[in-house]
RNA sequence: GCGCCUUUAGCUCAGCAGGAUAGAGCAGCAGCCUCCUAAGCUGCAGGUCAGAGGUUCAAAUCCUCUAAGGCGCGCCA
């Protein structure tokens, strides 16, 4: 759909075959300015090999250049521009995207291959904060854009749902608990169980090592300790569920790291029959000095297991159960270190697949300049972010357009993808500093400006009573359309960079400038008045309205046909 | 101390497999609803691209150093 390659073509003809298309096409780029044509060829590099100045080059290049696609190709400085044939483009890019409708963008380049997701991944007895956020969206947006190019991906929720943590929250229950009042508010009540814990523990030394006695315990099987555990997980869960709701999001798996308890002792002999284990301050650690990384901790000074140990143990039967081609960590960049010291265990294990797990990293989400710290109780809880943002457009709802059916529904719609929105437009690795304000917002580059665009598109359709069954050539001279045309045409190559770069950003960026020329348009031009170019128009229209809705679902987000 | 990441407009960020006058949004100011949803559009104002060297016909973009901030560096995950 790009046409550099029918340029590049067209240069090498020109050129009478002296420069390689290799030397050609990757040069070639668009103008940021598009007066300055669409496509463009710097003929610097060419100066020496043709032994003429570029814009000699570019002159006598221009002069040779006939081709119906283009309708305009000028010399400027070293510089070649040529300017697409709007008529018979416009044309093109509409027919083949009514033509595809949501399946325009998808490749089969995966061809079926599957890639594994670590994503999400909460704390069970922890509330789903703020801080979690990223990973899903991030590792939901990831899943639909691989699926989109082919691959099978598996939605893997990790759940934190062991560890030494788990020993502290049993002490802590054990000391202050009260199962009446746990009933009644479980998140709530654990995680005040939990910030006590840590506050007691600065005061009383011996709280830690009781924490870690129990978690031990918990380890070995201790009935009471497992009722406990179990009971915690549960009402966890139901929590977790409620938010997954809300977002629309599910997991093809929920084995957490509990899940690995009985396939750790595997691990362990693995690294000791290969003589990898070794002891060190009482613990049993894998050496990886040659790798030039600190240790890797595999089981603790009492025996009990670590971190890293799971995740080789899940590394493993994920690799035995999913044969994955990738496997990827959505996970905070402040575990870099733990995914690398995982890597280079595992190829001394002699897993060359090790190169195919791939730390998906990414930025924290700070408050007030600070991590956000469950220990402290500093947290910013996601369901009441969320919530509020839904009540906010609601309000938007009542002001704007009392009147339209589902309210409710539209409303999650519309707060949901407001926060979605705002967690994946910018790059992932940058820090993010937690604003509710900004998050709130629903004008500018947000959420709910693409998705009113889009909404404004439908209702434009719905007025025409637009379907889009019909064939009929599209007849119009691109020129009001032509920006917008330029980003539809683009469209399918940011799914594929997305995709290739694990950047979900991309595709809002790229929906953002399309929902921007679209308004722009909207403003200048009268849809639904009646001439010739009526019906072209409304395909053009009806275009948008695909991309738009492509491009919010590929992000995890709703775009309702009214709003 | 070592390693990784970041530094572009008052704020939040694009742009970075080098290319033509550095772009948005927010905030500020000035306009636009007898007309397809004003969650919109138009205009104005706002920048020694952290600093210094280097490579190149060409550097915000690549390399080196410096500075500032963040994260990590053995029994947390």
């Amino acid at each position: 759909m790009m046409y550099s390659k029918e340029f590049a073509k067209v240069l090498y003809e020109a050129l009478e075959e002296r420069v390689t298309m290799d030397h050609l096409e990757p040069f070639i780029e668009k103008p940021k300015h598009l007066e300055r044509g669409d496509l463009a060829f710097p003929c610097f590099s060419l100066a020496k090999t043709e032994r003429k100045s570029p814009q000699l080059i570019a002159q006598e290049v221009s002069q040779k250049i006939n081709s119906p696609l283009f309708e305009k190709v000028e010399a400027a400085g070293g510089y070649l521009n040529v300017f697409l044939n709007k008529q018979e483009v416009t044309a093109q890019v509409l027919e083949e995207i009514l033509q595809k409708k949501q399946n325009f963008g998808a490749s089969n380049s995966g061809k079926r291959r599957t890639v594994a997701i670590d994503m999400s991944s909460p704390n069970i007895a922890k509330p789903f904060s703020m801080g979690h956020l990223r990973s899903t969206v991030i590792g939901q947006s990831l899943a639909l854009l691989l699926a989109q190019c082919g691959y099978k991906p598996v939605k893997i929720n990790h759940l934190g749902d062991w560890g030494t943590q788990f020993g502290k929250l049993i002490t802590a229950y054990k000391h202050w608990g009260n199962e009446e009042k746990v009933k009644a508010n479980p998140i709530k009540e654990l995680l005040a169980l939990y910030v006590k814990f840590h506050e007691e523990a600065e005061k009383n030394v011996r709280l830690e090592a009781e924490g870690r006695e129990w978690f031990k315990r918990l380890e070995d099987g201790d009935e009471e300790a497992a009722k406990l555990w179990k009971w915690f997980r549960a009402e966890s869960l139901k929590d977790f569920s409620r938010i997954y709701k809300l977002l629309n999001i599910d997991f093809d798996s929920y084995a957490g790291e509990a899940f690995y308890n009985d396939k750790m002792d595997h691990v362990v002999d693995l690294l000791e029959s290969r003589g990898l284990l070794t002891e060190s301050e009482q613990a049993q650690v894998v050496s990886l000095e040659e790798e030039d990384l600190p240790p890797c901790l595999i089981k603790k000074s009492d025996g009990a297991t670590l971190y890293a140990t799971r995740d080789l143990a899940a590394a493993l039967y994920r690799k035995e159960t999913y044969n994955f081609e990738k496997a990827l960590y959505v996970v905070g960049g402040e575990q870099s270190l733990h995914f690398k010291q995982l890597k280079a265990v595992l190829k001394k294990l002699g897993f060359d697949w090790a190169d195919d797990l791939v730390h998906v990293s990414f930025g924290m989400m700070r408050k007030d300049g600070k991590k956000m710290s469950t220990r402290k109780g500093q947290v910013v809880l996601l369901e009441e972010v969320l919530q509020e943002s839904i009540a906010l457009a609601k309000e938007n709802i009542e002001l704007k357009n009392p009147n339209l059916p589902n309210k409710e529904e539209v409303a999650r719609q519309v707060g949901v993808g407001a926060i979605v929105f705002n967690d994946l437009k910018n790059y992932r690795m940058n820090d993010i500093d937690f604003s509710l304000e900004d998050i709130l917002r629903f004008e500018g580059e947000t959420g709910p400006y693409v998705q009113y665009t889009h909404a404004r598109a439908c209702s434009i359709l719905r007025k025409a009573a637009w379907d889009g069954e019909k064939e009929m050539p599209i007849q119009l001279s691109g020129e009001q359309e032509w920006e917008v045309i330029g980003l539809l045409m683009a469209f399918p190559e940011t799914i594929k960079k997305a995709a290739a770069a694990f950047d979900p950003s991309r595709v809002a960026k790229h929906i953002i400038d399309l929902a921007q020329a679209f308004n722009k348009y909207y403003a200048e031009v009268k849809v639904l008045q009646e001439d010739e170019q009526k019906e072209s128009r409304l395909a053009f229209v009806s275009a948008v309205t695909q991309v738009l809705r492509k491009g919010l679902s590929l992000l995890g987000i709703e775009a309702p046909d009214e709003m």
